[in-house]
DNA sequence: ACCTGAACACCGTTCAAGT
DNA sequence: ACCTGAACACCGTTCAAGT
């Protein structure tokens, strides 16, 4: 899935499978259907970790934060994020499904910020900028030095501040 | 372009031109010299928006500023800086082109800022944060409400700060 | 209900033959 | 030097026929 979703051929997956392309066409009706198949699939496996991003709701706001600001740049599935992301483009499908996700997670980073005392502008902006930056970064991560653990804490204490507004 | 550069076929491509796929075979090994020829040229026109940037170097540090703030989200060329990026994913020539892209801004926006009277790590830090945002911006633009014209300055200024440092 | 086999369209690629 | 035409491989898709 990490060299791109176009990779995927229905005569390779038969191949693999050790069944003819005719079988393939028994269980999906076409080759979008096939993709629109693994594509709500990846929407459960978001699903979940998104369920698991909302218990973080529970800590306290400082902690919160620190947690957001290292799943924020998290490069464990950087590949396959960049991938995806490069399927929104043409999968109507998929474009939803990382929509609701960014858009989950900027509600996540406001939120915080609300909570941390800012006002309402003053939330939403800086939430933008750190989730327009994760997401910078998941993209052109290898393109620049990447930043270290303790200056992306840096950074974000920099859009942040040191303590609430 | 816009739609993907998976999308040109060289079928249709003789088609428009009016010749036979034989021709094309003449003037291109295989369809993906012709696409390294599509991505130099494009590196050619980046370079040219690279001299127009340079030339930002001879402003003041105020103004100076203020322009990138506006260039780095600019959202002219969204949608093809989308594909290209996407494109870079698997065409190591165009992953070169964007890569020296994204060092060259990122060296802009830090010279500026150490101009402005940031230190070393300070001026990188931040310079990395505001080109991240950029690109995530780029990517995931429409997924989140855009911010006006105002609110980006805003932003910029809380990175940047109101006066040197 | 699930699979095979053969057929067809489309696209990339090769190459001998034309001018 | 530049192009055509026909051929082939590969992949998506259809469908009649098998169990």
């Amino acid at each position: 899935m990490s060299d791109g979703v176009a990779e995927v051929k229905i005569t390779r997956l038969c191949e693999q499978l050790g069944v003819t392309k005719g079988s393939f066409y028994w269980h999906f009706a076409d080759i979008d259907e096939l993709m629109t198949a693994i594509a709500d699939r990846w929407v459960e496996t978001q699903n979940e970790v998104l369920r698991g991003l909302m218990q973080v709701e529970s800590m306290p706001v400082a902690e919160r934060l620190q947690t957001i600001s290292e799943l924020l740049v998290e490069h464990r599935t950087r590949t396959v994020e960049a991938a995806i992301r490069e399927w929104a483009r043409t999968n109507a499908r998929v474009a939803d499904a990382v929509r609701e996700l960014d858009q989950r997670i900027f509600d996540l980073v406001r939120s915080a910020l609300l909570d941390w005392g800012f006002g309402q502008d003053d939330a939403r902006l800086r939430a933008g900028l750190l989730v327009y930056a994760g997401i910078g970064f998941v993209h052109a991560g290898n393109n620049l030095p990447t930043p270290t653990r303790a200056e992306i804490q840096a950074l974000f204490r920099l859009v942040v501040g040191d303590e609430p507004a």
